[in-house]
DNA sequence: CAGAAATTGCCACAAAATGCCACATCGGCG
DNA sequence: CGCCGATGTGGCATTTTGTGGCAATTTCTG
């Protein structure tokens, strides 16, 4: 049982920062199994490089002073945003999408606001409100019961109003991407929901942000056999790679 | 142990003041699990930084200008809040209701954000994003096209999803009132939709401010028979009170 | 409209969590 | 062996949060 390098604990503690925005010292020490005093340590390193800011009992993103908006749609917002676009590049006009919830896919609806002659399918409450206010998409909500951490619908109606639509492209985006390379999911439900998106539409994207590598989420998420693409902002660590590439899923990178 | 940050604290209070534009210090508190002391504080801090303006009870947010909708429910804003609130007083606990889309409905969600234990059911994105970011209460997404200029869903989809669902009370916004006390709605779709809503549940509330009296709209709107009641802020020119007598249409008075 | 009741604001102090520093401990390495 | 860096420990200062009492405000009621 050999103590994690300090680079993997800082490491863990910048994932953690894009992923959350914020962490605390207490739960990072808890977490990596060290005294709180080495966290703090470990931040102070973060702040003086200006990779962190710290706060009273923890540290918070470089930017958050600023932004209003949805906090977690600021964690890695550059990268989001490159995948979004990269994301947005794949469709064509005419074509039917289905957009997932999430910040990802947040990024990505940003980058459709443009365009017209899509349709565009989701679950987001954020989503449907931005597209149909700032753009000529056509919008279709799938209804059902309003998670209010994701800000989206689940349940039986979603699903069961994914019947009705023949799509072309659908995005979805991952809770984490286990270190073995498996991706997962935050509930049971989200991810046979999810499941039944891929199942919808003819090809699959799936976004992930590098945050999400090495991420552990509590559910195996079920996937279709074939992924179109596995849209990142960062290359993955190469076990997952591996694992990637023995499932025949072609990994995209976006440049900012 | 694990105290969440202070600064993810102010973040969420911020985004709640962003969807709702006033948030109250003891619903923080109880939603944060932190006492009221603490929420005044953080408040306080926001307010000197002027991200917040604090008013007796909780914090306001400072005069941003928000788009589309909100222009729509500027009009005759008192109005209409005062109609939330009443229309909010007939909602007990356990109850389920829907809520059709539109400014003053709008106002009715408003008024709902304390209230815990109902259920709502609605088309609006704006209603559904407002109550699933700043309150406690369920709500259900009835999903279908997305009509940009209500920002609501409209369509088969809508309507099917109505079929599932027990609803107590419905409240029903209104295009119009003619001159000969007929209300009116904007299109044919959307009447119908309101009149299915109106079926699916067992007491009818009709929620109309000043500003539709003897407004002409193109489609007559279809109704059920028995109408809980028709809200009001201001009293309705004689020949339409007459017209709302004939019908045994309750006319409830809000008062500012 | 007045007075009561409930809610909220405000202040001071106590309790808890955190920050910070000095020093001890551990393990590798020349 | 002794040096060095990294980490843990303990004590104390600082910050944050909770609590209770009381004044001010709002709301209810007759």
């Amino acid at each position: 049982m050999n103590r994690p390098l300090a680079i993997s604990r800082q490491d863990h503690i910048l994932n953690a920062l894009d992923a959350a925005g914020a962490v605390s010292v207490s739960l990072l020490a808890e977490r990596l199994g060290v005294s709180r005093e080495t966290i703090r340590r470990d931040l102070k390193t973060l702040a003086d490089q200006g990779r962190a800011n710290l706060v009273h009992g923890g540290a918070a993103r470089t930017a958050t002073a600023e932004p209003s908006l949805a906090a977690r749609q600021a964690a890695n917002a550059p990268g989001k945003a490159a995948i979004g676009r990269k994301a947005a590049s794949f469709v064509e006009d005419g074509m039917v999408v289905i957009l997932d919830s999430g910040s990802t896919t947040l990024a990505l609806a940003y980058a459709l606001v443009e365009r017209k002659d899509i349709t565009v399918l989701t679950n987001s409450l954020p989503i449907a409100l931005l597209l149909c206010r700032s753009s000529d998409v056509k919008v279709m909500m799938l209804g059902g019961e309003i998670d209010p951490n994701d800000e989206a619908a689940f349940g039986i109606d979603t699903l069961s109003a994914l019947e009705h639509f023949r799509v072309d492209l659908v995005f979805i985006g991952v809770g984490g991407v286990s270190p073995e390379g498996e991706l997962t999911d935050y509930s049971r439900l989200a991810s046979e929901q999810r499941h039944r998106m891929m199942k919808a539409g003819q090809k699959v994207f799936l976004l992930v942000d590098h945050s999400k590598f090495e991420r552990r989420t509590p559910v195996k998420m079920a996937t279709v056999s074939r992924i179109a693409g596995l849209i990142v902002d960062k290359p993955p660590p190469r076990r997952i790679a591996q694992a990637f590439a023995a499932r025949r899923w072609p990994v995209i990178e976006a440049k900012a």
